[in-house]
DNA sequence: CTGAAAGCGCTTACAG
DNA sequence: CTGAAAGCGCTTACAG
């Protein structure tokens, strides 16, 4: 069943189903039309979306890009158990689909992958989940010629759709919550110094610390990866070396349960003896014990801001608002922090 | 760049270079190879798969299709958030990628939508996570011609890709884990009479009691959905009753830690109130407390077999082993479960 | 081993 | 308001 399938059955020419198919009501008949879409509907007619992104060169497409390194690619890790980059993908593939466009995703561990899928398939757009560092992107920006979404990147290029979250907002908020409970002593676990948004999520902890009179202490940071095992690593070491420490914030939920996991294996209670607060707020948050308190970032809408001003960019070739938002965070409380007063 | 171009630069026609890039190499000598191959490199030409879907009617499209029931649609669940879907995903993907399919993502309401998308793109295959009950999934594969890959579908037709895991022997080790750890008063927690696959847990646990001589009671079955606030309705009437039930089975790991949530809320402690077992062994497991032990499906292997059958049948146009695999379960042994011995 | 022609199912630009 | 022609970038079937 093709477009002249239908416009022999309805006597008409290919280029007025076509018209009414794309709604270029102007140009047809309500007759016409309606004489059409009766047809259409009687034999079930789909268009064939191959041919017409050959002939008007657009697909439809949008490719979502996970980007593994390759450490990553060699453990074969699958990034999609990562609640952050389901959630995403999840929140993306529905606002594409509301807006008639379709998703194909494809893990990728260099830039020419990239590449091939845009020229594969005449891709309209990508969104690319966890964005390699800020030089690649560089390069990716030069090579690739339609509209790009992003999350969270380091680098600010005028025609780069880049949604981040006030992470230095984040981790201000997380510490402060701690200090209204009453701690002084309060631990950074994560490697900061490897990752812009980690950077600021350190300087937004600083913050905190000097808004409200406390020294900075570098023997409470804990440069380990904000990863479980991380987790598991500075937790013990606060409960073994019986460090003054009373509290704990991080910039991973999953960082902050292994926090509570080592701190336990060191002998410590949680919340009694120790005091942690997630980063992202994760359903996982509700399912540990004690329930986490954590910093929600609102990855739906995070999800859904990129994938509306990519669109938007598509559509009309540039972008009303600014392409560099950076959205809100907030508290979510919950059991994971005790009071000291 | 098209092929024009390659086949213009190098001084041959465009079906040579079509002969090379597909790999006929027994229709080109092997300078003729060598010089398309070295322009193709040097522009970095990539094929237009839109083109040659057209012509070739091969798409190298695989859809896998999220089916949501209305309830879903409205309350706008995120089905990606959900660790089982995520993983599955995240398995084909990698499959398909090696195997050089692209990959489609949709989430689906109605069967129509399943054919548009089909018809739309000229999908070489589809593979259907959560199907729906087996009158659509009957439907569907009727009105479908492309091959269909699917998993604990109820349907049995000849047609069907239909990966399950062996859900009666999953449920018979964990009922049969908690009677070789002296348990004898052993809740079953789901509602197992709305789902094949639920039902045919239910008889797994049923036969490990009649194995073991316990008689089956019937006040021991709490008919609840096996979500977490299922779980917690069980277990807190568990904890609330003085109930003499000494450990609970059920059928997602969700589930069982909900229940050890409601019973701590009927002031239990877990695991020595109440041994708790969950279901599909996801990563969610270790990060519980106390860790839980569970039943694996080990879903990536599902994924990886239900990938590769769909590829072989579109390749080949049939099957050789069964249609029909059911994959091994284990338990895996974590802290939820407390010997009364 | 190589190539000219026709066609896949659409849309665009133009003519009427 | 309607249509005939050309073209998108490939592959297939055929001829040499």
């Amino acid at each position: 069943m093709t477009l002249k399938d239908i416009a022999d059955l309805a006597g008409v020419s290919m280029m007025t189903v076509s018209n009414v198919i794309n709604g270029k009501t102007s140009r047809v008949s309500q007759k016409t039309r309606d004489k059409v879409n009766a047809i259409i509907e009687e034999y079930g007619y789909v268009p064939n979306l191959n041919a017409r992104s050959l002939s008007n060169k657009k697909s439809h497409i949008i490719g979502i890009i996970i980007s593994l390194d390759e450490k990553d690619v060699l453990l074969g890790t699958n990034y999609f158990e990562n609640p952050y980059v389901s959630t995403m993908i999840g929140a993306i593939e529905k606002e594409l689909q509301k807006n008639e466009y379709f998703t194909m995703i494809r893990s990728v561990s260099k830039n020419a992958d990239i590449i091939s899928l845009l020229k594969n398939w005449n891709v309209d757009g990508i969104i690319i989940l966890y964005p390699a560092a800020g030089e690649y992107m560089a390069k990716l920006m030069d090579s690739v010629t339609c509209p790009i979404a992003t999350f969270d990147c380091e680098l600010n290029h005028p025609n780069l759709i880049n949604i981040t979250s006030n992470d230095e907002k984040g981790m201000y908020l997380s510490t402060k919550y701690m200090i209204n409970h009453g701690h002084s002593a309060i631990a950074f676990v994560a490697d900061y110094k490897i990752s812009h948004v980690l950077a600021n999520r350190f300087n937004g902890y600083k913050r905190a610390l000097e808004e409200n009179h406390i020294t900075f202490n570098p023997d409470y940071v804990y440069e380990y990866s904000p990863s479980y095992e991380g987790g598991i690593q500075a937790g013990h070491e606060i409960a073994s070396n019986s460090s003054p420490v009373t509290a704990a914030v991080t910039t991973a939920d999953i960082c902050a349960i292994g926090i509570m996991e080592g701190a336990r294996l060191g002998g410590y209670r949680i919340p009694v003896d120790l005091s942690v607060i997630g980063y992202d707020n994760l359903t996982l948050c509700q399912y540990t014990l004690p329930k986490l308190t954590s910093v929600s970032q609102n990855i739906p809408q995070k999800a859904k801001l990129a994938t509306s001003l990519l669109l938007e960019k598509i559509r009309t070739g540039s972008v009303s608002s600014s392409c560099q938002a950076a959205l809100d965070v907030e508290i979510v409380d919950r059991q994971s922090v005790i009071s000291l007063y």
